[in-house]
DNA sequence: TCAATGCTTCGGTTACGATCGAAGTATGAA
DNA sequence: TTCATACTTCGATCGTAACCGAAGCATTGA
């Protein structure tokens, strides 16, 4: 009872909403500010900051001063262990947080994650290059191959500027809509930035949700096709101990 | 940030201080009424149901009717994985509980965990035990050894009577102000009640600290001498994993 | 049938913390 | 210097949920 560690303590750190989203909004590992922290979590910047330094007074995220920003991130991997054991755990709870409404399908057919695409679509983008031999899977760990390098460069990626920056390119991402992963990374925000460029689909509004033109989707499904039954093996491996 | 599953939820669930310690309470895998959890809570019985209402909800507990009783248990191990991982993450944060004030010297010498002794003497006990050979360690389960047996039987410990019961005769508990094992179990029940019952030792009004007397507190430690050097490889091994 | 026990539900109080407007501090740019 | 941006601190409001007393229900035992 009043033995051991405080387990509530971290608990209301992480229950309620507005730090939750927050939290899960650094689980990519990058540094947001707390400008964008606020938005991630549907607060004023205010309310965010008081979040902020509870947060960090509980050892879960830690500030980095550059310039006028302030920029969070999880204090180390282990809370972004500890967080994803509970969303793993709460997803087998049936704790998915579902929006009623029509705007959900929408959501979970293609929408923004961070940067990159996610949902259904984005998970076949990333079953579609691995099954094209264009990215391997080892585990949850994704590497562009010498094929993939061409293919992408050929439909107007600049491979090698994203290899210049200091951000992994390919990076693998649970999607909680698919319960599989989809493409981070660098490389995953380029690709849906070309999507956006190309005209084949544009954000709705504050909505995360992404809306294809019919003549982009015809597109974006030719040039991802569905992974087939002998890929099957390949997917399942980069979406192992999800 | 609305992706994924709703930590948020769960954390909230464990985030309230009566249910953090009625969930800590249950962790050694007991079922427990009601009632015994309000007093683990610190609360009363009405504010206690509606917490595992809300808890069951969440699916962190499930219920069992029997006789006017009501025994809760954790849902399932997944749950008792779950408050392990947050207690080891709250514990490399140093999110320990200290209680302030004199009472906290005499919970860390010695205290209830449930209904057995716990603290830096639980801990000499079960180290004494094993190195005297009356318990054996394996990983985390002991066993009783013969020797063990007419020992304890010889101090007035009715060891065939416990094996009757359905619960599990010995148990190892992890003791957080120690960081160490300690006894639980049937046996650890029994050890505890004849402390109290020969007079050395008595509950201090509604704390959990012990309070052993001058004599009972001489005749504990000689009965349970220190372990010496060659036999800390068996409890590390007791204590291996933790 | 009646009393006792274990637990839940109801109603009302209270306290805490999330929230935001407004003001204050720090950094950078003009 | 002045202005703009990024963020924090202060102060006050407000809503929610924790809490307990009292009453109600269910089970057991006499």
């Amino acid at each position: 009872m009043k033995e051991g560690p405080d387990i509530a303590q971290i608990g209301a750190l992480i229950g309620d909403p507005a730090r939750a989203n927050m939290l899960t909004a650094l689980m990519d590992g990058r540094a947001l500010t707390a400008t964008e922290l606020a938005a991630a979590g549907g607060i004023t910047v205010q309310t965010a900051s008081t979040h902020l330094s509870k947060l960090e007074a509980g050892g879960l995220l830690t500030q980095r001063k550059q310039g006028r920003h302030r920029y969070f991130t999880l204090a180390d991997d282990s809370v972004g262990k500890l967080l994803e054991s509970i969303m793993g755990f709460a997803a087998t709870r049936g704790h998915l947080r579902h929006r009623p409404g029509p705007k959900e399908p929408a959501l979970r057919k293609a929408r923004i994650c961070y940067d990159h695409l996610a949902g259904d679509y984005g998970v076949r983008m990333l079953d579609s290059l691995i099954a094209a031999g264009a990215i391997s899977a080892v585990d949850e760990s994704l590497r562009l191959t010498e094929r993939g390098e061409t293919h992408l460069t050929s439909i107007g990626i600049d491979v090698t500027g994203l290899r210049s920056t200091r951000r992994p390119l390919c990076r693998s991402c649970l999607d909680w809509s698919e319960r599989r992963a989809h493409l981070a990374g660098s490389l995953g925000k380029a690709l849906l930035s070309s999507f956006f460029d190309k005209g084949w689909a544009r954000r709705i509004d504050d909505s995360r949700s992404i809306l294809f033109t019919s003549e982009g989707e015809r597109r974006f499904l030719a040039l991802f096709p569905l992974a087939t039954r002998q890929t099957d093996k390949a997917r399942d491996h980069a979406n192992a101990g999800m």
